[in-house]
DNA sequence: CCGCATCGTCGAAGCGCTTCGAAAGATCGC
DNA sequence: GCGATCTTTCGAAGCGCTTCGACGATGCGG
C-alpha cells in the first residue's frame, strides 16, 4: 500500500503539502496541487483509515445499535439498518452493526474506544436500557423512536398526533360513524411514555371536531378481549376501529371480533397508527402508518452528523409525517340514508 | 478518556508494562499484572480503537458486502447479515455493513484504506462483480454462495449434490413415481457454473439408484412455460417436480400448472432445491433446501479469522449438508396397486 | 528601498498504542 | 563467589496521518 510519504515523494513535495492539496485545509499552488493527485493518482493512493483516524480523532463510522425485537420482523429491521447505512455513505461514514446483545454492550465499547463518532439507536422499547446508556456515553446518539424517558434526548419518530388525526379522517370520510380507540394499558398511560396520551388526546379531538361518535378503551390484559366487549357496549353500531396500542393486543384483535361474528373489514374498518411493528403478516392485516424508514434514518443520520460536525446537539424530538399504508382493512360505509 | 499512560501511571509501571499485562503476550509478574488490571478496571480504561488499529495493524473489523438483489427477500438478507455479525463478534470482530453500490465500492475502499481485516461477501450472484475485485484486493475474502468462476476463491455455499439426492429420495419415499427436474437454462449450463450442471448429474444418478422415471429440462425464457410442457410429455404421469432454477422461473410455476387443471400439491408435489431465493411469498409455498444463513455464516467467519490470523487462505469451495424446509408442497401418494 | 503582510511550503510534534531490544535483578551451577 | 542464564520490567522506535508554527519568497505602501 502506498503511504502519504511515497506520494511526497512521487510529487517531490512534503508530506504536510500532500496533506493539504488533499484536504483543501490550506491553500496550494495550482500546479503544485496538481502534481499530488496525479502522484495520489497513480500511485493508487487511499489514506490508511486507522492513521488518519488516529490524527484526526474522528473514525468516520457511525455505530448502529440494533436489537432484534421479537415485536417487529426482520424486513423492518432490514430497512432501518440499511437506510441508515446508505445515508451515512452519503455523508461519508461508514456503518458499524450491533446487534442482540451487543446492541447494548457494543454501543458501550465503540463509544468508549472511540471506535464510532456517533450512535442510531434502532427499534427503541419504551423503556429502554439504552436510554440511561447513551446519556452517560458522551458520544453523540440519536434514538430512531421515542422511549417513555426522553430527557436529554435527540429522537426522530412518527408525528403521533398527525396520525391520530389522519386515521380519524380516513374513516369518517369513508362514512364511518361510530369510531372506537384501543388505546395502550392504563399503567403505559400513566407511568409511561407521554405518547399515547398525546395520541388519545388528538384522536378524541379530531372526533369532536368531525362530529363523529366515538368510544376509547384500554385493555387490561395481553388481548384485545375485554377492549371489544367495551367498545360495542359502548357503540353498539361499531363500524371503524383505531388501533394504537401494543403487537400481542392488535394481533388477537381479528379473532376476537370474528367471535361476535364481526368481520375486518366487512363489518368494522380498522386501523393500526403509530405503531412499531408490522401489521402485514397478521392474519387479516391491517392499514397502518408506521414510522418510515427512510424518512426517519436521513433525518436521524443528518442530525448525527451535524452533532459530531460540532454543530449543536440539544435535546429534541423531531416528529414526522405519518404515511398512510392501505392493506385493504378499511372500505367505505354506505351513509345513513343512501341505498 | 483515560489512557494507557494513566493507566501505567496509576499502576506505577511504564506503558509498555501495561500493555503486556493486558494483552497477556509476555510474562508478568502475578503482583504487577493484578495491579495493573485494578488500575485499568479503576479508571474504566479501555484502548483507544485507531491507535491499537495503527499500531498492531490489524483493525478487528470485518465488512459485510450486501448489494440487495432483488431476488433475495430482506428478511432473507438480514439473517445473513445479522448471522456474520453475530458470529464475527464471537471472534472480537465488528462488522462494517456495505449495502446497494457501496457493497462493491465498500470493499474496494476498506481493503485499500485497510479499514477492514476481511472481507465477507454475501448475496452472490453467478457472474457477480465482486469477484475479480476480491481476486486483486489482497484482503482475505468469503463468499458466501457458488459464483461461476470460483477461480482462487474461498466460497461457503449448500452442497447441491446432496441436495439434488434428498429431494430425489423425498418424492420416492412419498410414494412419486415421475420425477421432472426443471434445470437452468443450457446457457447456464454450458457457460456458467458447474454447479448446475454437479445438480444435475446427481439428480439423474439418484433416480437411476432409486429406480424412479425421470426428465430433466431446462426453460428456455423467463417462465416455467415451456418446461413443463416436455415434462408432461415425457412424464404423462408427472406426480413430483423438482426445482434447480431460477427465480423467475419458480413463481411462474403454480399459475403455469394451473393452466393444465394441475394443482400443487394436490396433483403435482414440488420442492426447490439448491435455490438462493424464497419461496416462501409464492402464491403456493414450497418446500425448499436453502443455504442456512446460521450455518453458513459461522463457516464463513471462521474461515476468514482463520484466513486473518495467517493460518492458511487457499481457494476452496465448503459444502455444507442442506436442511429440509417444508412448507406442505410436498403429499404423500398412493402407490399403484394400493386403495 | 525597507518594513510588513501575504502566500505557499516545510519540518516536527504529536495522536495512543504495540513491540523490539536491552537493562536490571534474581537464580543457578560449578 | 563469579559468570551464565533466565525473568521481569523499561525505554524508545515506530505505525501513517493531521496540524501548528515557522520560514523564505513575493508584493505592497510609504
Amino acid at each position: 500500500m502506498a503511504t502519504i510519504a511515497d506520494v511526497a515523494q512521487a510529487a517531490g513535495v512534503s508530506i504536510s503539502t500532500v496533506s493539504y492539496a488533499l484536504s483543501g485545509k490550506r491553500s496550494i499552488t495550482a500546479e503544485t496541487r496538481d502534481r499530488v493527485l496525479a502522484a495520489a493518482d497513480e500511485l493508487g493512493y487511499l489514506p490508511h483509515a486507522s492513521a488518519r483516524m488516529l490524527a484526526a480523532h474522528r473514525s468516520h463510522i457511525i455505530a448502529v445499535s440494533e436489537p432484534v425485537h421479537p415485536d417487529t420482523d426482520d424486513a423492518a429491521h432490514m430497512a432501518f439498518a440499511m437506510q441508515t447505512t446508505r445515508v451515512a455513505r452519503e455523508h461519508n461514514y461508514d456503518t458499524l452493526l450491533l446487534v442482540h446483545d451487543d446492541a447494548f454492550e457494543g454501543m458501550r465499547r465503540s463509544a468508549a474506544t472511540q471506535l464510532a463518532d456517533g450512535i442510531v439507536v434502532l427499534d427503541v422499547d419504551v423503556d429502554d436500557a439504552r436510554v440511561p446508556l447513551a446519556r452517560k456515553l458522551a458520544c453523540p446518539t440519536v434514538f430512531v423512536g421515542v422511549p417513555a424517558d426522553t430527557e436529554g434526548l435527540v429522537c426522530v419518530d412518527l408525528d403521533f398526533e398527525a396520525a391520530a388525526r389522519q386515521a380519524v379522517d380516513r374513516l369518517v370520510d369513508a362514512g364511518h360513524t361510530q369510531i372506537g380507540l384501543i388505546s395502550h394499558r392504563e399503567e403505559t398511560l400513566t407511568r409511561g411514555s407521554n405518547f399515547p396520551i398525546r395520541f388519545l388526546h388528538a384522536f378524541l379531538a379530531q372526533c369532536e371536531a368531525r362530529g363523529v361518535r366515538h368510544a376509547v378503551t384500554h385493555p387490561n390484559g395481553h388481548t384485545a378481549d375485554g377492549s371489544v366487549r367495551r367498545l360495542l357496549e359502548q357503540l353498539p353500531g361499531l363500524d371503524g376501529i383505531v388501533l394504537n396500542t401494543t403487537a400481542d393486543v392488535a394481533s388477537s384483535l381479528s379473532a376476537i371480533l370474528a367471535t361476535r361474528g364481526l368481520e375486518v373489514p366487512r363489518d368494522v374498518s380498522v386501523i393500526a397508527a403509530g405503531v412499531s411493528f408490522t401489521t402485514a403478516r397478521f392474519a387479516v392485516p391491517f392499514d397502518t402508518m408506521p414510522l418510515d424508514a427512510h424518512a426517519s434514518c436521513t433525518a436521524a443520520v443528518d442530525l448525527l452528523v451535524q452533532a459530531i460536525d460540532g454543530a449543536e446537539h440539544t435535546p429534541r424530538i423531531v416528529l414526522l409525517p405519518p404515511t398512510y399504508i392501505d392493506r385493504g382493512s378499511v372500505i367505505a360505509r354506505a351513509t345513513p340514508g343512501s341505498p
